[in-house]
DNA sequence: CGCGGTTAATTAAACGGTTTAGTAAACGCG
DNA sequence: CGCGTTTACTAAACCGTTTAATTAACCGCG
């Protein structure tokens, strides 16, 4: 326990060491003040004088000093980040125009004001840690993982196992897209409106057989809302105008919009043939279209195809929709 | 300073405060151990008997305690988030579907190892903190206050303000769709060569007048390199091929694929009226295939188009692309 | 000169974990 | 029994900030 000895201890640590991180306390030894000056020199100028804060930040600069944002989140209990969750991975998430949209925009109002969106699916990680560790993780303590200010979640309703955390959880959230059988601001699309506006159209026209063209389910029964709730009006708006459940046929297409010309052979060669074609969206439809001219069949003469303009570019032949454009708190 | 005081208020504290997080020196108190010992029993069980382990995560549990990700963070260094950077907004990012590809690929990656993705754009916020503060933020500046173990960035080339600053960076980084000329792994597509190929395609069928149907520019001049390189190598192509410049002409068209008819109809009322349209991507070809059609047009016969198929499932008339299906490290 | 009131800067206590070094007890072994 | 090793756990330092409370200095005023 010598002095001398601890002091060349320290000494030969420093220099052995790669590269130590520049903290604020180094500023502050360097500029002769004390680490509370240096903060204040960045968040609360108006405490220090003038001179003060000029020699503070030419100090920090010249050390190459950069504030540590994670400290920073401890200290304040801001992130900066909020949390955007889905259901499902994002590579199939991407396949949903309105998710696409949804995005984008969140995106524009997060860098209008210096936040960051942080990314989280909670699907595969709940299935992959069961797997590893044995030990399921509870979906409250998944979502406290998530170094977040708040949550927008997209495409989650009562029936998720996340529902029922997220209510109990302490921060701020927004759905989207959602059923909104949850207690919170939620943004939707008017899918049902929409999608029973095309119906009646083709009705009023006089067609009384149809397809829906939809995505390929996946195997583990998860829906993208949206989607569902599309087919779901399209068949009950059909239904409502005295026809049979056969008058309206589900068909499942693999990919957009390459894809067109299977889709369309797989509609066409239905045991009934449908007049008219209800696509999910307008990507789809457009597919659809060009399988069709291809096969030399006339649009919309021999089949009529409509499709759904979720895009903020809509289309000529969609119904009309609520678009949405709002940014966040 | 008396002891029972002190007792009371901290007492009367504890009951007025809303909702005080429980922490980790909490359960250690409740369960009879030290604070080390309820960190091990997350984090290295093999250092605790069992009994102990056992009786730990008990308490936690009845306390309903959960372990702070950003303390954690600030304690390991370890973030689990990697930070996705782009060149402009989202909402712009999200047009290119190349962008959209890997989006997808690397959130599949994320999630099958428990990370996250931080989406960060490094040109608005820019601007935004040049307006408010009066003071530019450094790009090393900005790029510390990311909260992310490493960095993904798209179409980043030697030009960007970042590109330098990146270098100097202690965080592992990998690029996609940019210029190779960083010091650092990167993943492309072959756009050169596929629009190449294209351009030979077409000129060996004997089309001697083409369109190039791209995006409408930004006003800001921020291009899109993979959209960017497509439209370079196609008309480079051409010219090799000993026609003139003229021979090819560029059109932009506003969205897609639902403009697809008036790109059309720009195309074809072009003074010199082109025989073969390249378009940059599948989903522009498809509209504006559909909008020939519309009028009337036949194609291949009185027009050819031509689409880039970026997509994974790569469609019918794009010339090959060398696909990239890789996670990160 | 003594007294409030600013201003400029400091001290010390959070924030909530991880990790190194260390200790006491139990264990193995000749 | 003496000695080295393992086991189970703890004390204290650390990660890099913010912020409430406090002090020192200076100013004008009656």
């Amino acid at each position: 326990m010598f002095g001398i000895g601890a002091g060349v201890v320290e000494g030969k640590r420093v220099l052995s060491r790669k590269r130590k991180r520049v903290t604020l306390r180094d500023v502050a030894r360097h500029a002769g003040v004390s680490p509370t000056a240096v903060s204040f020199a960045y968040n609360s100028p108006h405490q220090l004088s003038h001179a003060t804060r000029e020699h503070i930040l030419d100090t920090a600069e010249s050390l190459g000093y950069q504030p540590h944002p994670v400290a920073r989140t401890l200290a304040t209990g801001r992130t900066n980040a909020i949390g955007l969750l889905v259901p499902t991975s994002l590579n199939w998430m991407l396949h949903d125009p309105l998710f696409t949209h949804f995005l984008g925009e969140v995106g524009a109002a997060c860098d209008r004001e210096e936040r960051r969106i942080l990314l989280a699916s909670m699907h595969e990680s709940w299935r992959h840690n069961r797997r590893q560790s044995g030990e399921e993780v509870a979906p409250i303590t998944w979502l406290a993982s998530i170094a977040a200010d708040g949550f927008l979640m997209f495409s989650i309703n009562r029936a998720h196992p996340l529902a029922e955390a997220v209510q109990r959880s302490l921060r701020p959230i927004v759905l989207l897209d959602s059923a909104d059988d949850l207690q919170a601001p939620t943004f939707n699309i008017d899918d049902r409106g929409g999608a029973y506006a095309a119906a009646r159209h083709l009705l009023a026209k006089g067609h009384r057989q149809f397809a829906i063209a939809t995505m390929t389910p996946r195997r583990d029964g998860v829906v993208i809302p949206s989607i569902e709730r599309r087919v779901q009006a399209f068949s009950q708006a059909v239904e409502k105008a005295g026809l049979p459940p056969s008058a309206v046929q589900i068909v499942h297409a693999r990919g957009v919009p390459a894809a067109g010309h299977q889709s369309f052979q797989n509609i066409w060669s239905l045991r009934r043939r449908p007049t008219a074609v209800f696509c999910v969206s307008d990507v789809r439809a457009l597919g659809i279209m060009s399988g069709a001219r291809r096969e030399g069949i006339s649009v919309p003469d021999d089949l009529a195809v409509v499709g759904f303009g979720d895009l903020p570019d809509a289309s000529v032949s969609s119904p009309p929709l609520t678009t949405v454009h709002r940014d966040m708190d």
